[in-house]
DNA sequence: AATATTATTTAGATGAGTCTAAAAAAGCTT
DNA sequence: AAGCTTTTTTAGACTCATCTAAATAATATT
């Protein structure tokens, strides 16, 4: 069992791998913990002793099988609690990030495995992001940012790269949900802004914004 | 916003203040916690500078009104948790409150809002224990001990004393549930035994196992 | 009232997790 | 290759929550 400190640590650098598969650098870690360089050393060492991660002076850190079931499996909790709080309790999707974040910490086996059927084993959570199964599988789907296609191209939204409140609501503000049809009727070229088809209506929205949305390709 | 710890001795000042009406003593708080007497002053003294509990040494602690608010706001998420388990996911009563201990300490004002709405406001836990609503109000219901009835008197097992694993066991084996009807057939004056009628079946139980279950009197 | 026992507090140490400041290693420039 | 900059690690300190051992206060016994 590893404590909150330690599961956030797995988790971060699960997320980080993608960005550095050579190595997560103390600095990228650090920035992704909110917290000083030196404290990641000191982490990084236990977690290294606990056979959690891999890792070699100056050369970053990488995951060990078991580092990465572990982070997984944090993964599973906090994805599946977001799912209980939008779909039973009523919460909005940019509401369940924080307590998620508490949530993901409780240990019980039996109770994460009764809340995935009570849920009828969702696939994916309220922000489109796939939920490994009890055996830390889980689907990768081919998706694409909306900002990387071009002019008369179009594709389901299935998700967003930044799911802060900010963004979601400004999502919902603009009636933009996952699943939704999106054609691109014009890429402006100078600055990347996209008129879009939405439901029947058109909307400009800045690469900010498409730059942040996942679309289904195949 | 407190940590898990504090909030942890507050619980447990709010139960034993029952004992110790004059101030809940230094011992018997280190035997509560499973702790040590010199971790619960150390403590202690934290609590009092936050205002939680007054304390004057050699003289024990008392909840303040903060204390006691925060105590009671703790106990309600304690038991919603334990509703939750049981009637949404299907645990049984003596699986829940190991999990519970840990749900107890997850910090949002509107998770527990609307946790309690999705129950539809329970105001007993499994145990038959008294659920505070948002105000930190409660019901305290007439109960004695089954022990304490004689023989040809009746009443409706409405709580249990011990809610260890062990005991709920004990009584799930021998189908004594809450809201059953409980008759003393016979009382042994030696051993305080009992023959008692549950669903129009005799049992036999011990003295121990009558002065953990509380029946509804008036 | 003096003494023995028990309860409580203090003193000092430990480990987890964090910090700042300084040292050391690695990576770039010229 | 030497020097400069950036990254990373080390050293030392801090807080929270705990512990053991020792000191002190309160209570009980004779
Ligand atoms: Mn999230
Ligand atoms: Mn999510
Ligand atoms: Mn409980
Ligand atoms: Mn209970």
């Amino acid at each position: 069992m590893f404590s909150l400190s330690e599961e956030n640590y797995l988790k971060a650098i699960f997320h980080l791998e993608r960005s550095y598969p050579t190595g997560v650098s103390t600095n990228a870690l650090a920035e992704e913990m909110s917290t000083k360089a030196s404290s990641v050393t000191d982490m990084i060492k236990r977690l290294s002793e606990k056979k959690l991660v891999a890792y070699k002076k100056y050369q970053g850190v990488k995951l060990s099988k078991f580092g990465r079931e572990t982070a997984v499996e944090v993964i599973r909790k906090h994805r599946l609690w977001e799912v209980f709080l939008v779909d039973k309790l009523g919460f909005a999707w940019d509401e369940v990030h924080e307590v998620a974040e508490q949530l993901e910490h409780i240990k019980s086996d039996k109770l994460i495995k009764e809340l995935d059927r009570f849920l009828d084993f969702p696939k994916r959570d309220p922000h489109g992001d796939p939920i490994p199964d009890s055996k830390g599988n889980f689907v990768t789907s081919n998706k694409v940012l909306l900002a990387e296609l071009k002019k008369g191209e179009s594709g389901i939204c299935i998700g967003v790269k930044d799911s802060s409140p900010e963004f979601l609501q400004y999502l919902d503000k603009n009636n933009i949900a996952l699943g939704q049809l999106i054609v691109i009727l014009e890429k402006e070229s100078f600055d990347q802004s996209m008129l879009i088809n939405l439901n029947g209506k058109e909307l400009k929205i800045s690469n900010v914004i498409s730059s942040n949305l996942y679309i289904k390709t195949s």
